[in-house]
Parts: structure tokens; C-alpha cells; sequence
DNA sequence: GAACATTCAATTGTACACAATTGAATTTTG
DNA sequence: CAAAATTCAATTGTGTACAATTGAATGTTC
């Protein structure tokens, strides 16, 4: 009748994964009301951020950017457009790709989110030191979970 | 006609959140072949994770422990007392409640999951105390967004 | 103790994620 | 060059996330 209790290894706390998941859904949640005025969702605020920096991206190459897929993609991009921030054009040269070109408002936005990343990097309160730190410590993770793919 | 080019501070590769965005869906895509045999999707996993700590918890209580509400939770829970995991039961002493309980399927799923957090800190290529260490750090940022709600 | 306020889970509606499929366009091959 | 294979974006279907609302149950107050 006595029940085992819980291994320690699959205790919540000790997980790295959750760990992971709520810091994410936490600092997305802080995004939120900083978006909210510009009109944009956290991942379409990561697709704008894409943009700024290189126009005339293809679907595939914004989803080799932020690891997302066309079943993402193609309807955050369509409300992007309908928000009048982006275009959508196939391809002259290969009808297969569509090209995403920001708008003369989507251009215009940039200025308006000028002031986003240190308004977070406030809200965060961590010296950018330890913020380049964490960051970098998770690029090498992500990179290092591409690498090895999952061997069956 | 010249166009600046983006402030370096809006850089995709720049960005904390970004890197944890990408870092959290990393980690979760690594669980999802590891947790399709035991039929569950990873915030499932999660919520069984709970579970199996602590029996009896309200969807309240879980909500807490997990960072979600009853919009997340609810179906969720009702997908594991489809799969006969859990079941969902209105506290007599508090009709407002509803208290979920493993079944014995789902207490014994806990022996098949039992191996899952040692093959994914394999996977994840860190010793136990970097991973120690960025989970920590982590729960610190998480805990820091918590207390400082956003001032307006 | 009846009006009022609060606390629950559930529901509604919008927006991701992602696996799997589709169908058109292009490339590769025999 | 024509058939087969590949590469795209789009679509379909399932499962989260989360804000906002609903409605029942419980607490509070006068």
C-alpha cells in the first residue's frame, strides 16, 4: 500500500527543460504589452526583427532564420500583410519561392521598436555582461541540439 | 535613397530572448520521439511530471506549479482522462474545484518515463554541473520577471 | 441573511508550433 | 527531352498559449 515517491531525476525542479520553457514564456510575456502598441505578437515581432535587417527574404530562408516552418510562416505572414507591414510576391526567376518585402510602414516601424531592447534589457536585471553570457550559453546549446540529430 | 541599416541592438542574433526562444523549442522538439511512445506531447509531460510528485493537486494548484491557466489546462487535462491517465474530479468541500488524480495507467507510466531525463542530458552535451548551473540561472531570471510586475 | 464581491474551471476567440500532405515549379536523370 | 525526383509555399489537423468572458460556488458585508 506504500507508494514509492518520485525519483529525484524526474522531480519538476530539477528539470533544465522546464527551467527553459517558463524563462521563455516569462520574458515573452514581458514583450507583450511593449508589442502591444506596435500591433505585433512576440513571433512576429522576431520575423520584423528579420526583415530589418535583410529584405526580400524568401519563406524558407525566414524560416532557416527563426527555426520555423511554412505552417508557421505563411499565416503569421499573411496577417503581417494585412496589418499593411509586408508584401508577398512570388518569385520571376523561380515561381516556387515567395519573396517577403516590407512595406513602407513595415520600414517605418523599426523606429518605433528602437527602444525595445533596452527597455527589456532593464526589466531582465542583468548586467549585459550576463546577458551576452546566458545568451551565448544557449546559442551553443541550440546549435549543439542541431548538430546531433535525434539517432534512433 | 540610401537606407540605414539596422541599430545594432535590433540584430536577431543579439537578442536574449530569441536565443531562448529557440533554445526552449530545441529542447522540446529533443523530448517529443522520447515522449511519443509513451503517447504524451511535452507539456503533457510536464503536467505528468506534477503529477506523479504530487497527487491530488486542483487545476488551480497545477496552473501555479506550471505557469499556465485553466485555457491551457483544461483541455489539456481532458486529453489525459481521455488517454485514461488522469482523472478529473469536483472537490465535495469546494464545488469550484476540480481535483486531478493519476490512475493507475498513469502512475505506472512514471517507470516507462523514467529514463527520459538521463538520455536527455546525454543528448544536451553539458556536464551535470553547466547544466545545473544554466538551470539555475534560468529559474533566476524566471523568479526576477515574476516580482517585478510590469509598472505601466 | 440577502446583496455584493471574489474565486474557481470552463469556454471563446486569436495566434502560434509542427507533423503530414498537397500541388505547382524546377532539377535531375536516363 | 521526357519521366522521375526534388523543392517550394500552402494547407490540414492537432495541440498548446493566453486574454477575456461566463457562470456556478463560495466569501464578505452590512
Amino acid at each position: 500500500m506504500e507508494r514509492k515517491p518520485t525519483p529525484d531525476h524526474l522531480l519538476l525542479d530539477r528539470q533544465l527543460c522546464f527551467a527553459l520553457y517558463a524563462a521563455s514564456r516569462s520574458v515573452t510575456g514581458l514583450y507583450r504589452p511593449l508589442l502591444e502598441p506596435l500591433g505585433l505578437t512576440y513571433p512576429q515581432y522576431l520575423v520584423m526583427l528579420v526583415l530589418w535587417e535583410q529584405e526580400g527574404l524568401t519563406v524558407r530562408e525566414l524560416g532557416a532564420r527563426l527555426q520555423l516552418d511554412s505552417g508557421t510562416l505563411t499565416p503569421l505572414l499573411k496577417r503581417l500583410q494585412a496589418a499593411g507591414l509586408v508584401d508577398r510576391r512570388r518569385r520571376a526567376e523561380d515561381e516556387r519561392e515567395v519573396e517577403i518585402r516590407l512595406t513602407e510602414a513595415g520600414l517605418a516601424l523599426r523606429e518605433q521598436a528602437s527602444d525595445i531592447p533596452e527597455c527589456m534589457a532593464q526589466r531582465l536585471q542583468l548586467s549585459l555582461e550576463q546577458m551576452q553570457t546566458l545568451r551565448d550559453e544557449l546559442k551553443q546549446l541550440t546549435r549543439q541540439l542541431q548538430l546531433s540529430p535525434t539517432e534512433e
